[in-house]
DNA sequence: CTAAACTTTCAGAAAATACTGAAAATACAA
DNA sequence: TTGTATTTTCAGTATTTTCTGAAAGTTTAG
């Protein structure tokens, strides 16, 4: 509860940093403190913690919760909620992914399929709506990409990351390696 | 210039997410606009399809620029600027991701980084710190496979999203086929 | 039930962000 | 040069977002 400098600074960095990553100040900070505190945090610690209101603890919380990134405990005989980050730092960052993804591409994808939908009768330029097509396109390759990878265990996910672009390589020996169906997707230059 | 129902609801929209995305609606707009327009537009034409004023549209121009999505084209004998999307959707869209990261990871890791060095002897309880390693060292993979990623050509990087959770697949196999170097990168359930 | 302990809500205040429009700066043709 | 067309800047205003704190709501022990 009481915070030495350097972890005050992290937390500080969170709350700058919030904004930019989907949500505010405060729930930056909350976010921040709950994973750097090895055990579960009443609202009142919190309040305490960040010198801010109890409201605003609570409302903080809520979006918290929304995003699946922390838990509630409750200790037998005592009334207070405590509260906890919900998982490792790896399943947190996932959780935050799939909730931009929600945020940041679905509504537009979803803008674009009914405008693409609509317009089979041509209203609209023509650039702009290939350029709508192509956005769609790109934007629902994203998606389902995305769903792939988030299904993917950890480890094999991290050792692919570790591969970076060497996996272009691996995967164009197999390509010549396997002569079968979808080789085509493999690409050439 | 005169903007169909159908384009102006999608410039509408871009607007709205502008700030889930790093800017502010003017930007999201502008740069809609652009993209979907088939020939470069002046300043004024911009303020006068979203209805904005001229001082607003040139600092979204400069926004723009600092991002690197727009260019400007000159007209011999005429001394207006005119801008146009800087590239195809999946360059404007790389160019979104470069610069996101380095707004929205790049910060945390450099501070991430300096902390860890700085309190190498410990004032840090234990927990906090260890937590501090892994955000580190998750921003770093990301930072490594996201910059191997940028410089994939982008057929290669679509047939890689295409393939998407069956690259594990692969992998495995491919690993099975070859008994060299780095098989423990690959992990194993 | 009642009262204490705790949490949530939300109206209004404060802070942060975005936008306007007029003035200053710049670029260019003659 | 000078005058005109164009762009940029920025102080002030408007809008949006966040935060506070008090009141209302909920839970539980007795």
């Amino acid at each position: 509860m009481k915070l030495t400098t350097e972890l005050e600074n992290m937390i500080l960095h969170f709350g700058e940093m919030g904004s930019r990553w989907g949500f505010n100040r405060t729930v930056g900070q909350m976010l921040a403190l709950l994973v750097f505190s090895d055990e579960p945090l009443s609202a009142d610690d919190i309040a305490a913690s960040l010198s801010i209101s109890r409201g605003n603890v609570s409302m903080a919380l809520k979006e918290l919760h929304s995003w699946r990134l922390i838990r509630t405990h409750r200790e037998p005989g005592d009334r207070k909620d405590y509260f906890l980050a919900n998982g490792t730092i790896w399943e947190l960052s996932q959780q935050v992914l799939e909730e931009r993804k929600k945020r940041e591409v679905d509504p537009t994808l979803s803008m674009l399929r009914s405008q693409l939908m609509a317009s089979e009768q041509d209203e609209m330029p023509h650039h702009a709506r290939q350029q709508m097509q192509e956005i769609h396109d790109l934007l629902e390759l994203f998606n389902h990409w995305f769903d792939d990878m988030q299904h993917m265990k950890p480890e094999h996910l991290q050792a692919l990351m570790r591969l970076g672009s060497g996996v272009g390589k691996v995967l164009e020996m197999t390509d010549r390696l396997r002569p079968n169906k979808k080789k085509k997707a493999i690409g050439n230059d």
